[in-house]
DNA sequence: AAGTGGTCTAGACCACGCG
DNA sequence: GCGTGGTCTAGACCACTTT
């Protein structure tokens, strides 16, 4: 949809689709809180641009960018490891009786790399993936596609903190540098699975985005 | 409500408060996205531990804190001012029009500095507040009851920086120190009416939440 | 089987923007 | 006055958990 352009009204959209006020409503607010459209009460619901920021503190993840151009680079495709400790948010005791699936990826944006993700699932509730068998590159595509789970939320937890020497090296700036440090937990449809991650990121040029509304 | 306990049911609250179950789950989406529940499909809403962590990034802001011992130095008490250039979310043109007003704050938990927050708003949309007169030295809090005003939603930006010699020294941290730097506007229920705020905050001890759930 | 949360339909009334 | 979004009531059906 053109930008400043305004959708149809909700009891147009009712009507387009079949569906309630309810419905309607509930699909618009998924748009307002990714940044897609502002309401105005009153006049309607407005196309709008995204920011150029990463959109990262949303369920939507990295794919939620306002970016097309970005470009996944594996570091480590996944394997089967023992849990590390010191999780912000730590596993079920569930999540820990097993081993884990660990892979690690930094994401570029016109070639700058801006993110070093650290990934880990628990084995006993999906089965091993490959990296390599990721659909279009990407992990929660191909949870959604091939496994039909969806991301229902996130916890997150951040930090600035100096760039460790393999992150720097990795994100191609000097050791010390500030950096921001996200722990963060996706909760799933499939009610023991959790993805964790520890991820490094680079907000010099893509600051991380955040809306929130009621 | 004590932690690990569940709610009454849905249908319970619904007979409680005379309301439906649109009305509950509202209320309860708040309570879960605040993070002082989950929702565990087939048994209830349980309460949980909040964790350690700011909670800046919701609409309730620093008041949505874990921690009841913050503490607010005011440092530089409401004046007028020209708007500055360089926010991230620039005020609108009606805002940019008038002038603005500014006051400077810090945040602290248990004696240490945790936030320096630089906030402006329009005079346009809003009488000048001397910070002396806030209610319970809360900006919210004398906005929701002395000017009936509501956030609605915020929008941030987020990015790790290290600390300027001004910041370092309220924040009491080696200049260069990396910190973390929020540009934030709030929206209210007064539609002219925004917030904006320049935030630096040290997240060694205290870092940010935040949650987001569909 | 019974109780829970997840989702939906159907329809009402209100507050805001605009002509 | 009319159309817009904001909120609410009332009630249904489904999926999941527990007994």
């Amino acid at each position: 949809m053109a930008v400043d352009t305004y959708l149809p009204s909700e009891h147009e959209l009712c009507g387009q689709f079949s569906a309630t006020r309810t419905t309607v409503r509930k699909a618009l607010d998924e748009l307002l809180r990714e940044g897609y459209i502002v309401k105005e009460h009153g006049r309607g619901s407005r196309v709008v641009e995204r920011g150029r920021s990463l959109g990262l503190l949303t369920v939507k993840g990295f794919s939620g960018s306002t970016h097309q151009a970005v470009d996944t680079q594996v570091t480590q495709p996944s394997e089967v490891r023992e849990w590390v400790r010191g999780f912000a948010f730590p596993p079920t005791d569930q999540e820990q009786k097993s081993t884990c699936v660990f892979f690690q990826r930094v994401r570029s944006i016109l070639g700058t790399p801006v993110v070093v993700e650290n990934n880990w699932y628990s084995t006993s509730a999906l089965e091993f993936i490959h990296t390599a068998d990721f659909i279009d590159g990407s992990f929660f595509k191909t949870l959604r596609q091939k496994y039909h789970v969806e991301i229902m939320g996130v916890e997150q937890q951040i930090r600035a903190e100096p760039a460790s020497a393999e992150v720097a090296r990795m994100l191609k700036l000097a050791p010390g540098q500030a950096i921001l440090f996200i722990s963060i937990r996706f909760k799933t449809s499939k009610p023991d699975l959790n993805l964790y991650g520890s991820w490094y990121c680079n907000t010099k040029e893509y600051p991380i985005g955040s809306s929130y509304f009621r």
